[in-house]
DNA sequence: AGCACGCCGACT
DNA sequence: GTCGGCGTGCTC
């Protein structure tokens, strides 16, 4: 075929740019850029790939391949989307592939499904198949097809695909590729009286009476029906709510056969539209109202504002103002919330002012719920948007606003999965390229947003008064080199801390406890030898865990058995070091052995509805004492919370990382903010063996701008952001040797491009092996006079050098910009 | 990222 | 002698 139109496709590849695949006359019927469509790619492969963009150049290079089918009418990904995608994969040094497998919800990604086709059913030389194969082959007479993994289950999993083989080799089968739609919509039964005789009351007595009979059942189900009807407007009511009142399925079942109702299909949302009862946003106090107008006057100059507001200040009412304002313009709003917190109590609130109009993206969601949203948003169903990061990518339109709560939060920076983006900033661009206004909030403030806005680049708006005028809680330090010294502890709680748990027990107030590790004890050790069990497949030691009675690995996942005996002396005597949730659960349990205490923390929440569950059990106050990991510091405001423990504050301050001292420092505001919400002011106690640290001083003072002087001063002397940008370029493989070399050729080549304080490394990380990849690092430091875009570039190009020697291709290098 | 091709160790 | 381990190279 000689096609003069070719179209340029995304595909979920790791792999650079765009792909081309020539179109026929009927391809350029129906063609959209945004549309999906299945391409073949390789030998095999069906892969679904975005439109991008059509042009006339042939290529020369290579043998274009043609559209398999499109998968689409309309668009499915704005043109908006498009460039967006382009720009994260640059700024973040990935392909645009990595972005679309990112963004996209993978049930609207349908891979191809491989089947088998019997082309030969008359062959005759039986003989010549083994077992496997005529197994398959007689499978297939009956079948005409099946697939791969039908095969797999008639004969063994291992020998499917070699048996396949040697069938194809013999002329047998064929292998056939076909697309699968994952999604399916939803489709619920409802129930309705027969159109036939809805009006028609002559009909109606009819049938009524012809039930009188021996069917009363079916008789009052009916009856029940018309005053159902009557009552709600011609609502639709679902089989399964009439049966929930009182009908069964037997009865309507025999109903419908007899033409006195009707039973019909209509797709469901699954995206929950439960309805809530509407409240209006309450009176902003004074200081709110001075916020509110202070952000809208420095939005006429800046796109971004940070919102700086203690903790309990009444920021979300303010969110809620200006959203309906914005609104009310026409325009739509985006909320990032982190992780977490897209379970609480602020999503139920936006949800309750602004009804249904309002999208929620929540990680938990199963796929079909993900398309849901993703269609609805394509539709301009929301007017509001909220989740974590991810809802960057929904296929919005005409925003507004982009609201980053907790903006300081390091669940906005994605970790695991390229593109490694960081979602606050991410917004911004967002905001910039949707000319939409851009609201950071927190009670911390990131070191970045506060830098920025100190410079004069983003409007600054302090509240610092409590909602209601409750002051901050009294923060206090326990220092536990002097009460061990004297001996004022049971096990790691010290007698004041004690002290007052059983004051506000007494009180029937609610606790919280705030440390900073899961498991029992982060480390076991013999005590004659020394000797600590370690992961077989990562450099960490194993932490104990007490409940399930195991070892286990908090980087791959990795469990064992609790050893009885150490497995290289066989000594008995096993002790612990460090100190983990569990175990503190255990020490509380010991000192109030009648209080209700329960856990938070990863471990804890498995499951569903887990956390759900457990906030609404310390709502009840069914819990007198929670004890968390920093799950608790995200979105939880309760009531009847008065003092808040901090167990060790030590872990967070010795961190070996450059931002520990702000991490540290927000991380304790935060904890402390959960005390004293409504009625009076709260109490926190922090225990610590260095109780004269800076940080903490700041801690307790509230003293939030002298920590930033402070971390900024540091930050200009070690050269660290803001003050330069970072890359970090990480190296992994099975083999040290390998690794170490090829992190070393690295650095000598881009060596002479870098002062030599801008180049750091390679060095191991803390865990310097997971999952049994060794692993190093090698940061790059961009100062502020050099140009990120040309740096970027020349990481590529001599990356691109580094991999022209085949021994150095095999080591994974993943680029993390603006590394957390 | 997948997948095929191709070259070395442990089994029938 | 074969099976199958993964190291290497290619895909519009």
């Amino acid at each position: 075929m000689n096609s003069t139109y070719f179209a340029e496709l995304i595909l979920p590849l790791n792999l650079e740019g765009t792909f081309t695949y020539h179109l026929t006359d009927s391809d350029l019927q129906q063609i959209k850029i945004g549309q999906r469509v299945a391409v073949p790619f390789g030998t095999q492969k069906l892969y679904t790939g975005i439109i991008h963009s059509i042009h006339q150049n042939k290529p020369e290079l290579y043998k274009t391949k043609g559209i398999h089918a499109f998968l689409d009418d309309e668009p499915i990904v704005t043109p908006f989307q498009i460039q967006f995608w382009e720009w994260i994969a640059s700024y973040y040094m990935c392909t645009l592939g990595d972005v679309f497998r990112n963004a996209f919800p993978s049930a609207l990604k349908l891979e191809s499904q491989t089947f088998v086709r019997l082309i030969n059913p008359d062959y005759e030389n039986l003989q010549e198949l083994n077992d496997h194969e005529y197994l398959v082959f007689e499978a297939l007479k009956l079948r005409q097809i099946i697939s791969v993994e039908e095969a797999a289950l008639i004969i063994d999993a291992k020998s499917a695909i070699p048996t396949l083989k040697l069938l194809i080799d013999k002329g047998i089968i064929q292998l056939d590729e076909k697309i699968q739609e994952k999604y399916t919509p939803k489709i619920d039964n409802y129930v309705r009286i027969h159109p036939d005789i809805k009006g028609n009351d002559q009909a109606f007595i009819q049938i009524l009476d012809s039930l009188k009979k021996n069917a009363n059942k079916q008789r009052e189900s009916l009856l029940q029906l018309i005053t159902l009807e009557t009552q709600n407007q011609g609502k639709p009511l679902k089989v399964a709510d009439f049966v929930k009142m009182g009908s069964t399925n037997a009865v309507i079942k025999s109903l419908a056969e007899k033409g006195a109702v009707e039973i019909y299909q209509f797709q469901t949302s699954r995206v929950d539209e439960n309805e809530l009862e509407k409240e209006e946003i309450h009176q902003l106090t004074l200081k709110q109202t001075e916020a509110l107008e202070k952000i809208k006057e420095e939005f006429a100059s800046k796109n971004t504002v940070l919102l700086h507001g203690v903790t309990s200040s009444g920021k979300t009412e303010i969110y809620l103002k200006l959203m309906e304002q914005v609104i009310a313009k026409g325009n739509k709003v985006v909320y990032l919330l982190p992780e977490i917190s897209v379970t609480t109590q602020i999503v139920h609130r936006i949800k309750k002012h602004f009804g249904e109009k309002v999208g929620v993206y929540h990680s938990k969601f199963n796929q079909n719920e993900r398309v849901e949203l993703w269609q609805k948003t394509l539709n301009g169903d929301f007017d509001i948007i909220i989740g974590p990061r991810n809802v960057l990518f929904m296929p919005f339109d005409q925003i507004g606003l982009v609201i980053v709560d907790e903006e300081h939060e390091s669940s906005y920076k994605q970790m695991d999965t390229k593109p490694f983006f960081q979602g606050r900033d991410m917004a911004m661009v967002l905001g910039s390229m949707t000319k939409a206004k851009v609201l950071l909030g927190s009670a911390t403030p990131s070191i970045e947003s506060y830098f920025n806005a100190r410079q004069g680049k983003y409007g600054y708006v302090e509240l610092t008064e409590r909602f209601g005028k409750i002051q901050l809680p009294e923060i206090n330090l326990v220092d536990l080199k002097k009460a061990q010294r004297e001996k004022e502890m049971t096990h790691d709680i010290s007698h004041i801390l004690r002290d007052e748990i059983i004051e506000q027990l007494k009180e029937k107030k609610q606790v919280i406890l705030f440390q900073n590790r899961r498991g029992y004890a982060p480390i076991m050790e013999c005590n004659s030898c020394g000797n600590t069990p370690e992961c077989p497949n990562c450099d960490v030691s194993l932490t104990y865990h007490k409940f399930s009675n195991q070892l286990k690995c908090h980087y791959c996942g990795y469990a064992q058995a609790k050893p009885n005996r150490c497995v290289s002396c066989g000594s008995i005597e096993l002790n612990t070091k460090g100190l983990g949730t569990e175990q503190i659960e255990h020490q509380l349990q010991e000192i109030f052995p009648e209080a209700r205490i329960r856990r938070m923390d990863v471990d804890a929440m498995r499951g569903k509805f887990a956390y759900e569950k457990l906030i609404e059990d310390f709502e009840n106050k069914e819990v007198d004492i929670l004890i968390g990991t920093q799950i608790i510091t995200k979105g939880f405001d309760f009531g009847n919370v008065n003092f808040v423990g901090v167990i060790r504050a030590d872990s967070l301050l010795n961190f070996p990382d450059f931002r520990a001292h702000e991490k540290a420092f927000q991380l304790l505001t935060q904890v402390s903010g959960r005390a004293g919400r409504r009625q009076e002011q709260g109490k926190v106690l922090i225990q610590s063996y260095q109780p004269e640290h800076q940080i903490l001083q700041n801690v307790t003072t509230y003293n939030y701008h002298q920590t930033m002087k402070d971390i900024i001063y540091e930050r200009k002397e070690f050269f660290y952001p803001p003050f330069t940008r970072l890359i970090n370029l990480r190296f992994k493989h099975t083999n040290k040797e390998r690794l170490d070399k090829t992190a070393a050729q690295l650095v000598q080549l881009l060596k002479p491009s870098f002062e030599s304080r801008c180049l750091l490394g390679p060095e191991a990380p803390s865990v310097g092996r997971i999952n049994n990849q060794y692993i190093t690092d090698v940061m790059i430091k961009i100062l502020p006079n050099q140009s990120p875009i040309k740096v970027k570039q020349l990481i590529l190009q001599q990356i691109e050098r580094l991999h022209t020697i085949a021994a150095y291709r095999s080591v994974k290098i993943d680029i993390d910009v603006d590394p957390m």
